[in-house]
DNA sequence: ACTACATTTAGCTAAATAACTAAACGAATT
DNA sequence: AATTCGTTTAGTTATTTAGCTAAATGTAGT
């Protein structure tokens, strides 16, 4: 049960929610987070620790930065759930999947 | 948004969500579900609240008791999530299900 | 109307949470 | 090995939350 209340838990917080919808377009480095989430780049980080331990996030490090993306483990319940949420929509997942698109970490981070 | 971000919490609490693993069995009132729980009545029935707000959860009087039960709306993303819910399992759901099935209301309310 | 009893609300406490700033850490490059 | 810069950790504060007890509410049956 354990797993599932951490799962629920972290997409229960309004920026985390969007943090796993902006991923869902591409990989990001907490800079590019902190830049469209518009919070200090601590609480990204934290944020990004919970979405981590909940397993809905992976890391993985790409020259200077760390990119984080969406679990694509095989795991059942992490797989389904992340299915499940990639169906919600919301204007502001939309604006933030843009700006996310537009940014460019060459030119911001 | 809104929405959503209401019923990850409600799912992400121990108790909220065994409540609502054991309205997969069977339509209970307060007391029962108490009785299950082991938590005093006014915490039980702010749980339900919590579920109700959430729209996961519907009441309907019957006789002297309130039944609680699973929202069975066509509403698209309440029908989604207790959908994914009723595949969740766990040791603790199947033993508070079968306390479920065992209690009778007219002896212990 | 009164009683009985299921349920809800109010008010409290302790613990958890989300935000911040500032300091520490760590990997890549000079 | 020193610097740079992205990231994480520490420590603080305000807010939210889950539990409790006790009181209020409301409905059914007398």
């Amino acid at each position: 049960m354990e797993q599932y209340l951490k799962a629920f838990k972290a997409l229960s917080d309004d920026s985390r929610l969007r943090i796993v919808k902006m991923l869902e377009v591409k990989p990001m480095c907490v800079c590019e987070i902190t830049l469209v989430i518009g919070y200090a780049t601590s609480t990204v980080s934290n944020h990004l620790k919970i979405l981590k331990e909940a397993g809905l996030v992976v890391q993985e490090r790409d020259e200077r930065f760390i990119n984080y993306s969406l679990n694509k483990d095989k795991k059942q319940f992490i797989a389904k759930i992340l299915a499940f949420v990639r169906k919600l929509d919301d204007e502001v997942f939309e604006a933030d999947k843009n700006s996310a698109l537009a940014s460019d970490r060459a030119l911001v981070c």
